[in-house]
RNA sequence: GGUGAGGUGGCCGAGCAGGUCGAAGGCGCUCGCCUGCUAAGCGAGUAGAGGUAGCCCCUCUCGAGGGUUCGAAUCCCUCCCUCACCGCCA
């Protein structure tokens, strides 16, 4: 979320991002209706002194022991008309509260402007990809041949975009997960999190999630939760609501979370394979960092999913998201792609945002640089540290052998209990 | 799910037969004084948000929302949450 304020001083700096992020959004309405209301405002505030004024009057008097009742029926009117005000004032801030919910983040200067994918800028890249003297198979046909990747059992229990792993490819999935929790905790300085995988409402306006994105989550029916589509929305809103006290920033939380999003508006996107699920395994990276150095936090953070990468051996290129592609909240993001032999190409498997202030706006997150400062907004920034399913597809992929089956990263090995190769087995 | 108690400022905790109460007192914190150092002591300050370019100023906020009233932390209603005990349960 924007600070109104700072829309109604510069209007033109919000026009020029929402064009730059091929945003409609009627931002003169905005600014009528915020005219508007503090117009009405200010004249409910002026009745309202008049009240007080009156109110500590008749105290006055009947401490006295005089008759106020004169006084009373004037104030009576005062009261009336105020309730009008207020009525329409509390109307206008709602329509206000809810316009100002849908206007995007304000991309950072360093953002390349452009309409989509194409547009992106490679920042760089790392590793060779391997040559194959065979043709290398895509995951999905790996997985199914080695037992470890059951499409249609998960299909069987929930629908499709749901997948069943088995044997060493659930062992893999978990140790991956061990292996991107304690790198990041161990080495990176995150604290570990165990967060709760259905949230509130709140919480999920508070990243941005609702109100513009409903139909990408599940919802319970009966409670007011929503299941997650990733753990920046627990991790971020760990201090909804809160100030920090001085001297608490930077702050690096790491978790695991299964992830759930209903992917509507994506039918015939990666239907085969486990890139693109309804539930999926992430580590999630969430710094809150100063404003002065949030930028610097994102290219640290950036590195930190990188390191995951290069320990596994898996090449991959960072790519530096252009305005048009950027996510609504973030005001910079770097994706990192890593390399997918059996489809020849890089595929998404982190993204890295600054989101500036516009999450700690919306959860109300603050911290006090001195004793004797006010409260100033936290910068949040989340990443993927990273997507669990992508990177056991990408090892597949990478560690294929002719024979069908598949090397573990020397890093993994001891979280596969020192299991160095999954080999085709019956069952 | 049942019963009972309760939600006040960074924390603890008064106020709750409605009226100069955004709120006593204590702790903590900040600044100053004092003191070989530290501790103690003394003095001052110390919630958040909004209207305003900004000060003074004004308005709002005592879990949330609504109501009664000239006036609500105090009275009424609804909801949420916390704690305790019971029931159920991984």
């Amino acid at each position: 979320m924007l600070d109104l304020r700072d829309i109604r001083r510069d209007p033109d700096r919000v026009r020029d991002a929402l064009r730059k992020r091929g945003y409609s959004f009627p931002l003169d309405e905005l600014l009528k209706k915020d005219e508007e209301w503090r117009s009405l405002l200010s004249q409910a505030q002026e009745l309202k002194q008049k009240r007080n004024e009156a109110s500590k009057q008749v105290a006055v008097m009947k401490a006295k022991g005089e008759d106020p009742s004169e006084i009373l029926s004037q104030v009576k009117e005062v009261s009336d008309k105020i309730k009008e005000l207020e009525k329409q004032v509390s109307l206008l801030e709602g329509e206000i509260k809810k316009m100002l919910a849908l206007i995007p983040n304000i991309p950072h200067e360093s953002v390349p402007v452009g309409e989509g994918e194409e547009d992106n800028v490679e920042v760089r890249r790392w590793g060779e990809p391997r040559k194959f003297d065979f043709e290398p198979s895509p995951h999905w046909e790996i997985g199914e041949r080695l037992g470890i990747l059951d499409f249609e059992r998960g299909t069987k229990l929930a629908e499709s975009r749901f997948t069943v792993l088995k044997g060493f490819g659930a062992k893999l999935e978990r140790a991956l997960i061990n292996f991107m929790l304690d790198l990041h905790t161990t080495e990176h300085g995150y604290i570990e999190i165990f967060p709760p995988f259905l949230v509130n409402s709140r919480a999920m306006f508070g990243t941005g999630q609702l109100p513009k994105f409903e139909e990408e989550l599940y919802k319970c029916k009966d409670d007011d939760l929503y299941l997650i589509p990733t753990a920046e929305v627990p991790l971020t809103n760990l201090f909804m609501n809160e100030i920090l006290p001085p001297g608490s920033l930077p702050i690096y939380v790491t978790a695991y979370s299964a992830c759930f999003r209903r992917e509507a508006g994506s039918y015939g996107k990666d239907i085969r394979g486990i890139i693109r699920q309804h539930q999926f395994n992430k580590v999630e990276l969430v710094k809150f960092a100063e404003p002065e150095h949030s930028y610097e936090e994102l290219e640290k953070m950036v590195n930190d999913a990188e390191d995951v990468l290069k320990r596994l051996g898996l090449p991959y290129r960072v790519v530096l998201l252009c305005t048009g592609d950027m996510g609504f909240t973030s005001a910079k993001t770097y994706d990192i792609e890593v390399w997918m032999p059996g489809q020849g190409k890089y595929r998404e498997i982190s993204s890295c945002s600054n989101c500036e202030d516009f999450q700690a706006r919306r959860a109300n997150i603050r911290y006090r640089p001195s004793p004797q400062e006010k409260p100033r907004y936290v910068h949040t920034l989340n990443g993927s540290g990273v997507a669990v399913g992508r990177t056991l597809a990408a090892i597949l992929e990478n560690y294929q052998q002719e024979d069908g089956s598949v090397v573990i990263p020397e890093a993994l090995v001891p979280y596969m209990g020192g299991v160095r190769v999954i080999a085709p087995s019956k069952g």
